[in-house]
RNA sequence: GCACCCGUAGCUCAGCUGGAUAGAGCGUUGCCCUCCGAAGGCAGAGGUCACAGGUUCGAAUCCUGUCGGGUGCGCCA
């Protein structure tokens, strides 16, 4: 099943390839001036030359090949050589009955089905996630159900990291602060084993919990940069960490278990859910054989103390500096925990495509671990792919601060937009009759809803403002304006199943049932370009056109108060409506509530 | 210093491989609820697309330069 837009610039590229033109002159897009057609071809425009005729004779030859086109009520020429197609009220009906019946609403899938990995949200131990997590893990996530329902083999990795400094800051911190512990890590490291292991464990449960983490980690992270003795103790303890200290393992095992539970539960009130937590914990076995592979074929050298491999090329317009694989002082820097990241995907999943969807200013750092990886081997060229994004600023238009000046807690942000949307929701009178449980569950979702949206609505790859007021607001185009028009046509729904009221055959009739009907028909050539451009403000813009084209349908047409069979096919295309415009929000991430 | 990204309406942002009158939302002016959720719909005002050149039948879009903003440039991730 193909689209009109498809459908139609198909008959249009014959129509110039009867006319001795190359049918990709006869690519069509829905009309600049909707009050002349619904689709227009430029063709004729950009033939001319090549051709040696003028645009208009070829547009008059290309739209005379075009009568007996069935699907088309009239074609009709204007200016220099546009030729504008208008859709008979026959082929919308026939599309919107089409889209009403399929299970994927009128949307495509790719040909050639590809085994993709999404790297995205980066959370880490004991750091708490602020919201620069945040626009990494809305993009990420609508990127991966995006790939997912186009047809792709997909898996989402956390990209934990669990494995860095601030682990064996961590250790050191929490040892000092219960000597008991520290004894109990003694003990069992003498005498490995489940009498002494079990002790250990019970302990470190029952004294570092979680918050003890959000507390620990910024003091030790502050006094590591003032005390010098106390930050070679912490690496000394990341050292021995990574080099499998048994007791420092149970409590390592222990920080990450705990934050990872933790994480899942906010990513999922986010609706962000990964398949796979892998870390950089679990790539730590595979640096060392790593290294030895790279030395053995003279990929790295030494460079100031450093072992490095250098990417740099001559036709480089910048300075790309080396990947530094080990550090003077010896130990694996990040980008060689990225290229062995790299190396064990290929192993458990063997991805034909990796996105990383990381802050745009990383750029230059995944170059020189792409070229890296392609230079070793490890990935097939052009296989790995960045997906920047911008920052999210404050109004002042850097990036966002909390007024004391610190970064704001991921956490705060969300409650912050909860607080916002009961807020708005009271004050429309809304979810009065809702109990108060649902009522936390329809402000978490109009909150998320707000944030997403805001996000998605942006290219990913510039910067935006955050504005709580405005992203919150029911009016304008924000994620709660959808929720609304999604809620607003179950209800009629719900009402029509109430009084016994079935849906029919779409017959399209009015001019707002024929711009519905286009929108829907929209649905995939947005899908198409969020997926090729990696860019889902596509979909967003769709979602937002689609509701914005139910609206004017709903003022304009009555459905339940018309004659039956026209009440039939309104309520079907209602129904069309809204199941699409929820499988857009949910691919965004977007959940939608049943009432509000 | 070098490189990359950006500069579009009062504000926040779209603008698809160059094509008709540059689009949305907010704000603003006016109109529409005995009628399915008005959190809506309809109509209007508002732009030298930073600036200057160039390519082209045609440029917000491509090229060059200038100005302005952001970001990144070897051992943190």
């Amino acid at each position: 099943m193909t689209d009109l837009r498809t459908d139609l610039g198909e008959a249009v590229g014959a129509a110039f390839a009867g006319a001795g033109l190359a049918a990709s002159y006869g690519r069509v897009t829905p009309s600049d001036r909707p009050d002349l057609a619904d689709f227009q071809c430029n063709g004729a425009l950009a033939a001319a030359k090549a051709a040696g005729r003028k645009p208009r004779d070829i547009a008059e030859d290309v739209g005379a090949r075009l009568a007996g086109e069935a699907r088309l009520q009239t074609v009709s020429l204007a200016g220099p050589g546009f030729i504008n197609l208008t859709v008979s009220n026959a082929a919308l009906s026939a599309r919107a009955n089409e889209i009403a019946a399929d299970p994927r609403l009128g949307a495509g899938a790719v040909t050639a089905r590809r085994r993709v990995l999404v790297d995205y949200g980066g959370p880490n131990v004991a750091k708490e996630m602020h919201v620069g997590h945040l626009r990494a893990s809305i993009i990420g996530e609508a990127i991966k159900r995006l790939y997912r329902f186009r047809g792709d083999e997909v898996v989402g990795d956390a990209h934990f990291g669990d494995w860095g400094f601030q682990m064996g800051l961590l250790i050191s911190a929490v040892l000092d602060a219960d000597p008991m512990l520290a004894d109990l890590v003694e003990r069992y490291e003498s005498a490995p084993g489940e009498t002494t292991r079990a002790p250990l464990l019970a302990r470190v449960a029952q004294t570092v919990s979680l918050e003890d983490l959000d507390r620990i980690y910024p003091q030790a992270s502050a006094r590591s940069k003032s005390d010098d003795a106390y930050r070679d103790r912490a690496r000394r303890a990341t050292a021995e960490l990574q080099a499998g200290r048994a007791g420092y393992r149970l409590l390592w095992r222990h920080f990450a278990d705990i934050t990872r539970t933790a994480l899942e539960r906010d990513f999922h009130a986010l609706g962000v859910d990964f398949d796979v937590w892998k870390g950089e914990s679990d790539v730590n076995d595979l640096l060392g054989d790593m290294v030895r592979d790279l030395r053995d074929r003279g990929l790295v050298v030494h460079d100031q103390g450093a072992e490095i491999i250098r990417v740099a090329r001559n036709s480089d317009k910048r300075d790309l500096p080396p990947l530094i694989v080990v550090s003077s002082e010896g130990s694996a820097m990040y980008g060689a925990t990225d290229l062995a990241t790299i190396l064990d995907r290929q192993r458990y999943f063997d991805p034909q495509h990796v996105l990383y969807v990381v802050d745009q200013r990383q750029a230059d750092h995944f170059e020189v671990v792409f070229r890296a990886a392609y230079l070793a081997g490890y990935a097939a060229e052009d296989a790995l792919e960045h997906i920047g994004f911008g920052t999210m600023n404050g109004p002042d238009g850097k990036p966002f601060k909390t007024r004391a000046g610190g970064v704001l807690k991921l956490r705060d942000l969300i409650e912050m937009t909860s607080a916002k949307a009961r807020e708005r929701l009271h004050e429309a009178g809304l979810g009065g009759e809702l109990t108060p449980e649902a009522f936390e569950d329809t402000a978490l979702k109009v909150a998320v809803a707000a944030l997403k949206f805001a996000d998605l609505a942006n290219f990913r790859g510039t910067s935006y403002v955050f504005d709580l007021d405005r992203f919150s607001s029911f009016e304008g185009k924000t994620g709660p304006y959808l929720l609304y028009q999604a809620v607003r046509v179950k209800s009629l729904l719900r009402r029509a199943t109430d009084e016994g009221i079935e849906a029919g055959r779409v017959e399209v009739a009015e001019p707002a049932e024929r711009e519905l009907t286009l929108a829907l028909d929209a649905f995939d050539h947005a899908l198409a370009e969020a997926y090729d451009k990696k860019a889902p403000h596509f979909l967003a813009e769709h979602a937002y056109r689609l509701a914005g084209a139910f609206s004017k349908f709903y003022a304009a047409c009555p459905i339940l108060t018309a004659p039956p069979p026209v009440r039939a096919s309104r309520l079907a295309l209602a129904a069309a409506s809204l199941a699409q415009l929820e499988l857009a929000l949910n691919l965004l991430g977007i959940a939608t509530p049943e009432r509000m």
